[in-house]
DNA sequence: TTTGCTCATGAGCAATTACTCACCAAATGG
DNA sequence: CCATTTGGTGAGTAATTGCTCATGAGCAAA
């Protein structure tokens, strides 16, 4: 655009009581009192001493840079809600301020006065949000599980959110009867078509808002630590691109599902709509950084807790 | 478990509330929105965030004006550095502005890659001017406080700056075990002799940059309102031609130190050398007026923050 | 357990600020 | 020289913000 030379004299009346407005503290009047004109244009000048930058806002407090970064990765991903926590150097943990803030967005959900359906996924991080969760009472709200809750040797998951939820939130919910990965196809076809599934599946597909964790794949992943998935068949589907999962749902370094039998025996709940409701993941972690980044950019998820060091890592690359 | 309205966490949100108002340019209704929280809530927190200093706001603009008077002021009195900051007509306060800008140069100082020494007298202004700083990392630096930390009840003195400097910057700070003003010449030069005493006037003379407050004399100046004088003691000094102090040092309206056995009793490094390192003054405000000029045509210092109307006066005399 | 204190909260309202519109004056250009 | 563009102004009004008050929860002392 073409920068036409600026009466010199203005920017500086702009400096000037954009200082005596954000400095000093005085109102616009005051400003146009002092400075002989009106309080309209006192308030110009004071919008155009923002506007040309000429006012410096700094916010001294570690959560500062947070934001930012939270700020800049909403931007660059096209997110809905990013939040960033801080990076403790000194822990290992996976799930150290992000089960907080977890917590804690997920409470703000729960605590809307309209009726919402509010599912949720699996994984340790999330359970460890879950587990910081207050009691609250909710009956207007439902719970929906996209992923069963039965381990491969037929007892109860090892990480199953919704019976940790039920605990603590009072609200109707519903778990997923099925196991998360069946033996083929035809299975999941089979049991899907149960009422009971069926009806939970329904449910799940209205979700105003998901919670998921994202998993790293890989044979100290979740899948086979928990027993779904043996190393030749992890070996298999890393050979083919996988990057991470969610649900038990794989995908590539592009965040889309792979074409791969295994997809095929996921019996989860499809991810919710990332166009109509909120999706959100928490995940935070060297280990998976690349599934983090496929999740986001394949848009998996639409919704990001995580925290400096990830943060960091998905706007370099 | 269950979580409560911890302090610490408040002023997190408050962090969170500022920077969205100030860096972001919400509205409060969206902060409140997107926190979760009242409208009124929202209006609170970003209160506090500015009540809590944690919102520091810079103007980045030489005011014409200003730049001007700085100019003249530095020819006129030969100084190294001046800066001079636009004048509130409406406000009595005798820090507004000055306190920023000297916080923004300290910073300057203190983000040298070399190793400085930064020595700090007392003062209301210059309290105020620390306690705009943020918290920096500057293990290389030393900070040497020029003044007594012991005021005459025995009491920690009530503007020590130099412990309020090291709440917020990291560096090694030396701080003065003794009292402003002792009883007498002999005693002050026993306590001086003192090795720790030794040590930190060595280092306080070795200053690369010392920020100083400049006090007015008077039954209602620092020197007496602090309890280091008798109202009779003061008087004999004006009598005696006294226009202001710095550090307790008490110079005439030629900036000379007064021959007087009340300087002869203080306790105070002597000012840097105004001749090998930088020694800035911050004062403003019609009471001062004749302490400043004292101040800046004696040499006692030889540089200076102060705003318009004050330059202003020491242009005009 | 009761009492009193502190502090956060939401509501309502007043003050302050932002925005839009219509108009004007000086520069620009044919 | 006039039409046009650019940039500024004040008025009026909508939006936003700040403040006070009544209330209730949490907590410590009695």
């Amino acid at each position: 655009m073409a920068k036409r030379t600026e009466t010199p004299g203005r920017l500086d009346d702009a400096a000037r009581a954009g200082w005596l407005y954000y400095v000093a503290g005085r109102t616009q009047d005051e400003i146009a009192a002092s400075m002989g004109i009106s309080r309209q244009s006192a308030q110009r000048l004071v919008s155009l001493a923002v506007a040309e930058r000429l006012i410096k806002v700094r916010l001294d407090h570690p959560i500062a840079a947070c934001l930012e970064l939270a700020n800049q990765l909403r931007r660059k991903f096209g997110l809905k809600y990013v939040e960033v926590v801080p990076s403790d150097p000194g822990s290992s943990s996976t799930t150290v301020g992000i089960a907080e803030a977890g917590a804690a967005e997920i409470e703000r959900w729960l605590k809307r006065p309209e009726p919402i359906v509010l599912a949720v996924g699996t994984g340790r991080t999330l359970k460890a949000a879950v587990d910081q969760l207050p009691a609250i009472e909710c009956p207007n709200h439902r719970i929906v599980s996209l992923t069963g809750n039965i381990a491969p040797d037929g007892s109860a998951a090892y990480y199953n959110v919704i019976f940790s939820m039920a605990d603590a939130v009072k609200a109707r919910h519903y778990p997923m009867p099925l196991p998360v990965l069946v033996t083929s196809a035809e299975e999941r076809e089979l049991l899907h078509g149960q009422q009971l599934v069926r009806s939970t599946l329904d449910i799940s597909a209205q979700a105003d808002v998901t919670f998921v964790g994202i998993g790293e794949l890989g044979i100290d992943g979740p899948l086979c630590v928990d027993g779904f998935l043996e190393k030749d068949e992890m070996m298999e589907l890393m050979r083919g691109g996988a990057a991470g999962e969610i649900c038990g749902w794989i995908f590539d370094a592009d965040g889309k599902l792979i074409d791969n039998p295994i997809n095929e025996r996921v019996a989860s709940a499809p991810i919710p709509s990332r166009e109509s409701s909120t999706v959100i993941g928490l995940a935070k972690g060297k280990r998976k950084y690349k599934a983090i980044r496929a999740a986001v950019v394949g848009r998996q998820i639409n919704s990001l807790i995580t925290d400096e060091d990830t943060a960091e890592f998905l706007l370099r690359n």
